[in-house]
DNA sequence: GCCTCGCATACTGTAGACAACAAACGAATT
DNA sequence: AATTCGTTTGTTGTCTACAGTATGCGAGGC
């Protein structure tokens, strides 16, 4: 049963989750995979159509989403996937880099043999499904990449915090751009590198470095959008 | 109608809450107020009794406070308010230290006068507090003071983030300790002073003083009543 | 006295119903 | 043509009911 010896696995009762969890958790995946989009609908009929269920367990998934931020909910009016105004991309940048700044300057003064070694492996992946050109699996794994240097801070509040930021902007951070996905797994090496080394100071410094870049390319992508419809528009 | 020519007053449909939303304020300010204290039971239909409603809108309410962290949920099970572990007090003093540190450095930064203003109106009325003994109201205008501080970061964010964490550690800084109190409104002026000064530096390092200083009381409170009650038990 | 079992009670999770509210649409009026 | 009004449709918010689950308690057996 015990993986690690010092962690029971879960028991039966543990595994069988209410059914407003599973709802949670699936419009959560969804919304942080792409599958529902910002700004989308959220009908509680057709949600609670689609999963099979009441429509009690879809409003209190949406309460939990809501109060994360994932969803937006207008009393009376319905719910929507939560759409990052443009304007605010740059506090959801800072915040991220402040955080995992921090993370990884935690990381590095633990240095957890354990953990660091499913970082390794998992960077170790996301850099083979890059040169095999794999792009899809690449969300999936840029996701354990930061959700296992999360668990190297050994601070589970922090890390808690890093997740909700995490699903609140991961498709900001989810390139589609071949030389930016290959630039980000470039910088996740030097992030580890630093924390293995146990340089608090470079890996704080890298990491920040790391967000902001992903984030600054990001504003660029969707300051040339708008260019570009702005060119559009004036063809017409 | 409008009151600084910029933001409308609410009107009326935005008024006119949903009850779930109202239970969640309730039973949120009970959390933050110690009326509801750490691990204390929840139980939806003696809740629901308690605010003349039905049942859902309390499990709807509960659901929002969980993912907050408020609230701990246990499937099939019951919640409880939220009880920060011992061992867990470091971390959330960690935490709490970082972003109001950083929210310093920010409002130094912005030098937002209007908002200022307002902070040094709630500073005043915390030393006339103090000055005059209410001890009762300390509680209140220290959330309000952090609060309007958060505002001066011009981070919104950072902002909710901040009001995520005072309310999950609001118990933890608020002192019975009269001496305590002194000092906490003595560093919320110089962390002000800074602000005012453009010293972000400053202003940084005097709000993580502060709640480092505040939180390493509060851990040191629990040490000696963890003293207290062992030489209880071998009088007994 | 301790342990086990069965029953009763308390509580949680979900479904379904109904009322209230918001949005859309078509007809009537200006 | 634009605006207003009334009706219809779609959706949300809350209540009630019922089944399932967890806990507590007392009786019986060892």
């Amino acid at each position: 049963m015990a993986k690690d010896g010092k962690t029971p696995a879960k028991r039966l009762g543990e595994q069988h989750n209410s059914l407003h969890n599973l709802v949670y958790d699936e419009i959560r995946s969804a919304i942080v995979n792409g599958r529902l989009k910002p700004g989308e609908r959220l009908i509680e009929e057709r949600l609670a159509e689609e999963y099979g269920v009441s429509r009690n367990p879809v409003r209190e998934a949406l309460r939990a989403l809501s109060a994360e931020g994932l969803v937006d909910v207008s009393s009376r009016r319905g719910a929507h996937v939560a759409h990052v105004a443009p304007e605010k991309l740059q506090e959801v940048i800072e915040m991220r880099a402040l955080l995992e700044s921090h993370n990884a300057r935690l990381a590095a003064r633990h240095k957890n043999p354990v953990v660091l070694k499913s970082v390794e492996a998992i960077l170790a992946k996301g850099q083979a499904a890059l040169s095999a050109g794999r792009m899809r699996s690449l969300r999936d794994l840029n996701e354990q990449f930061h959700k296992a240097l999360a668990q190297a801070g050994n601070n589970e509040l922090l890390s808690e915090m890093l997740g909700a930021l995490r699903a609140r902007s991961a498709l900001l951070f989810a390139p589609d751009n071949p030389k930016r996905q290959a630039l980000n797994w470039d910088e996740h090496a030097g992030i580890l590198q630093a924390i293995l080394d146990g340089d608090e100071d470079m890996a704080a410094k890298r990491a920040m470095a790391h967000v902001i870049g992903a984030g600054e390319a990001h504003l660029k992508t969707l300051r040339q959008a708008d260019t570009q419809t702005a060119s559009s528009d004036q063809l017409a």
